[in-house]
DNA sequence: CTTATTGTTTTGCAACCATCGAACATTAGA
DNA sequence: TCTAATGTTCGATGGTTGCAAAACAATAAG
C-alpha cells in the first residue's frame, strides 16, 4: 500500500466522531465472540451487536440514536470511512449493512512495525 | 488512553508529508538492528542510521535534506508530531535528537484489537 | 566580534473540513 | 396512493490546515 494510502486512512480517523463511529462498527462488527465491548462503543439500546453475514444491519439508525450529530453529517462521516477503505456497506431493502475491512486494520497494524 | 487523545495522533500522521517524516524516524530509530529500512524511508545521505542513547542525531537537517519542503514547513510537522506525543525531540549543542515514544506507537496497535 | 548554520516563530493566504438545515430519493407499510 | 422512515446530496458558514517567506534566536567556527 502506499503512503498516501496510509495517510488517507489516518485522516479518516482523524476526527473524533468519525473514529468515534468507526470504533462502533468495529467493535461491534469484528469484536470476538463474548467479548465485552468498550462502553464508549455501545449502542445505547444495548442490544447485542447483531451480526449477519459478517455485516453489521442499522449501522446508521444505531449510531444516529447515540451521537449527537445530524442525520447528513454522520451520512458523510459513512462516506469517508468508505472512501479511506476502511468499511464497506450496501443497503438491502431498507436496512444498511456494514462491515469493517479487517484486512486494512491488518495493513495499519503492519505499517507500525 | 481517550479517544481524542487516539484522533490527536492519527490526525498528526494524516499528512503525507508529515507521515512520511515520522516513518523516517521510526524506521531510522526503532527498526531492529540490520533490518532494511523502506527505501522510500531512507536518509538521502546513505549513511546507516545514527542512534545515540536512543536518539537520532541531525533528524531534522537529514530530513530537511530529502523532502522538498521549507526548513519553517518541516519545523511546524515536528511540532505536531511531538504534540501529539508521537516523538521527542531535544537539543543538545547544535544537534537535534529526536527519538519515536515507542509506547505511543504500541498502544495504537493495541487499539485496533 | 563576525559570519554561517541550524532551527523557531510570525504572518498571511488559499484550500480544505465539520457541521447544519433543507430539499430530495427510496423503500415499507397503512 | 399517502405517509413515515431511512439515508443522500446541496449550499452555506465558521474553523482549521499546509505551506512559504521573512524575521528572529541560538550556537559554532573563523
Amino acid at each position: 500500500m502506499k503512503l498516501s494510502n496510509y495517510a488517507k486512512i489516518f485522516k479518516a480517523l482523524s476526527n473524533e466522531q468519525r473514529l468515534k463511529i468507526f470504533m462502533m462498527i468495529y467493535k461491534n462488527c469484528c469484536a470476538p465472540k463474548g467479548s465485552k465491548v468498550g462502553a464508549e462503543f455501545r449502542f445505547k439500546d444495548e442490544s447485542p451487536s447483531c451480526c449477519v453475514k459478517g455485516g453489521l444491519e442499522k449501522a446508521f439508525t444505531k449510531i444516529c440514536d447515540c451521537m449527537d450529530l445530524s442525520r447528513s453529517t454522520i451520512s458523510h462521516h459513512f462516506k469517508e470511512l468508505q472512501n479511506a477503505g476502511l468499511i464497506t456497506c450496501k443497503r438491502e431493502g431498507q436496512t444498511y449493512i456494514c462491515m469493517v475491512n479487517e484486512d486494512v486494520v491488518e495493513e495499519i497494524k503492519d505499517f507500525l512495525k
